[in-house]
DNA sequence: GCGACTGTTCGACAATCGCGGTACAGTGCA
DNA sequence: TGCACTGTACCGCGATTGTCGAACAGTCGC
């Protein structure tokens, strides 16, 4: 299929940024950065829920802010974080977002521990 | 008027990202970052545009996000970037995100710059 | 108290978002 | 060649967003 990337200086935060306020945006931020290959599917997978269509939602617009490649593989399409373009352009920016999440997350957990306790 | 802000704790990186996802909400933190007191039409003067109600819906979002302080003054309403939370929360997270915001700055002007020439 | 000033609230509006369903297109395999 | 599989395209839906104008509320100074 061939989609559009924005070439690494063409990437703008304020897409970044409103590309990853959001929490299934994020997860999958969040799963690409593990490493690995993935392709749709898995990580709709990992992530549990959602539609096939909402996630092709989700792609365009991860991709269009400049977060990931998805390069078509045959019949399936690889997601790729663009890693080395954010960090070159954002240096320490997607490690804070990221860290940032798994903060989050334990919090999250704690809270929920400690109401049920 | 006392407004209702988030601890420490409850504020989520999603909704950080998606406060600071947009040019407008952006470009408060900026001019909020330089420090020095700033009231709400001292900063709507900065930025040159948009209405005061526009403005209070911005308030809120940044204020609900937890990335900025609204205290009541006299009649005016004083306005403070939550830095030291935010830097707790998330370290490295708002100086990334104010660097590359320059940097787009930077860039862009290059840009326009050479397309000028 | 009156007027100037600061900022909120409310209502409206177009635009976009997030989500899903259905249909379709491309690929791989038997 | 036919079928299973992967993912997109398109359409529709309700909710949210960003913007603004008008009206209101609190505060300061005269």
């Amino acid at each position: 299929m061939a989609f559009r990337h924005p070439d690494r200086d063409q990437i703008r935060i304020e897409d970044v940024l409103s590309a990853l306020g959001n929490g299934v945006r994020l997860a999958v931020v969040r799963v690409l950065d593990v490493g690995g290959e993935h392709n749709c599917t898995s990580v709709l997978n990992t992530l549990g829920i959602t539609a096939k269509s909402t996630m092709t939602h989700h792609w365009r617009v991860l991709r269009d802010s400049g977060v990931i490649w998805q390069q078509p593989s045959g019949r399936e399409n690889l997601l790729v974080l663009r890693r080395e373009d954010l960090d070159a352009r954002y240096p320490g920016l997607l490690d804070a977002i990221l860290s940032g999440a798994r903060a989050d997350d334990a919090l999250q957990r704690r809270e929920r521990a400690g109401s049920a306790a």
